[in-house]
DNA sequence: AAGATTCGGTACGCTAACGTACCACCAGTA
DNA sequence: TACTGGTGGTACGTTAGCGTACCGAATCTT
């Protein structure tokens, strides 16, 4: 497939909101590229050179302690871009950034969108708004680790995978999955198997498969409804600066 | 004291970080106010309508859940603004603000701050710059009350607190405390004893005085030292683009 | 000075989650 | 086919922190 309909066909909700005219500007640093589960695009600490806005692929973001304990900040999705850093005027990431779904990413080198955000882009604005989104996300994260029990936390983050992901069989195993919500494996294990008997999952190795959606909504801790609402309004706003 | 020296003598640092000529441009905005321990700036859901540049005080952004029970998510001095979701592109703020130390702050419209910047102000890059570090900021909040124990994460708090008020004086009750680091009441009593026989604090009804600075930062957790490292970066960031 | 209110110290039982460990099993590989 | 590493089920003792409650002391009010 050719370069020059990379961006029109794009999934990526900050780059389709922009006007004909400044997608066509952004083709020639674009480049299409599939992301595999468990790629690590950044480390902490790395120096960020590329940046990334995913298709169809969900990549997470996770903070780690000394002790090498992680937990999971962030998701990040078609709506949004991974390195925001360098849009906030950092060269370097705090966070490891992991793809938890295969898909598609656009590319870009991260000197290329410093300068389309100088010459004053649209983008910015919309870069902007995401920013607000994600800030959200995190910080609905810090009260919810705070006081939700595992197994809420659990279903929320499965109703997100679910969301952000657009299927409902998930290949995870129970050890990354403790290595996103922060807790140990042997909890997932509880979990899954609590979600399970109130028939809301079914599990197999490697693999949960959501079964009852709305009702793993209600088992998830409001949280979930937040973020979500907080998401669609960025769509809304994303789909109205849209060119028709 | 007349407004027309408000600018050039303020501490907050966004705005010292400016050119003399933004700074001009951006006085007849500015209104200085002393703020009160206690006072809510926004609540919930609010619309925004003006925004802070502490001076001296210090604002904690509160979130709170269904069931009341609250955690902090975020502190801001003199180094940043409340009221960031302005400048994300957001009219409304998902947190309540309360004003933790008494202090001065410059207050501006949030149209006022709109205006300036559309009209592309060097404001911007420091709000950036600020938003990364913020970001930082929560994102750190999110591990740490997920990993470290009550004890550690409150002497980190009043660690922070410190750095941000300048005093080793904190007139704070636990109750307070408490709907901070969200815990309960009983659970700050309790760690308080703890430091205070470690000899790293004292404390009297209404009122925490930190005795041992380095051995309270020992106590607290690493996350610390992390938002501590983001800050000064931002510091000197902020002091590089400062007119001589 | 008396009363009311806020604040802090402390205790009790309870539960979620921890750290750890062991075992069965499934899926590749030799 | 047997071996091997990854995965999940489950269990045990331990503990941090919860919810709650009660009381005395400090502070404010009148």
């Amino acid at each position: 497939m050719p370069d020059s309909t990379v961006t029109a066909n794009s999934r990526n909700q900050l780059l389709t909101s922009l006007l004909k005219l400044d997608q066509e500007r952004l083709l020639p640093h674009l480049h299409q590229i599939d992301l595999l589960q468990g790629d690590v695009i950044y480390s902490a600490g790395d120096d960020i050179e590329v940046v990334y806005f995913p298709e169809t692929t969900v990549v997470a973001l996770l903070s780690t302690l000394e002790d090498g304990s992680t937990t999971e900040v962030g998701l990040i999705g078609r709506e949004g871009m991974v390195g925001l850093s360098v849009f906030l005027g950092g060269a370097i990431t705090p966070e490891r950034a992991v793809v938890q779904v295969n898909g598609s990413a656009l590319k870009m080198a991260a000197a290329d969108l410093a300068q389309e955000l100088r010459r004053g882009s649209p983008l910015q604005v919309q870069l902007l708004r995401y920013t607000r989104s994600f800030l959200a996300l995190v910080t609905q994260s810090v009260i919810c680790s705070q006081h939700h029990s595992l197994e809420a936390r659990f279903a929320r983050w499965l109703m997100m995978m679910r969301d952000y992901s657009g299927s409902n069989t998930l290949p995870l195993t129970h050890e990354m999955v403790a290595g996103m919500i922060g807790t140990r494996r042997a909890g997932v294990s509880m979990a899954t198997r609590a979600l399970r008997e109130r028939g809301l999952i079914a599990s197999s190795r490697g693999m949960i498969e959501i079964v009852d959606g709305e009702g793993l909504a209600n088992a998830a801790c409001e949280c979930y409804a937040i973020i979500r609402e907080e998401f669609a309004q960025l769509h809304n706003s994303q789909m109205n600066s849209r060119p028709t």
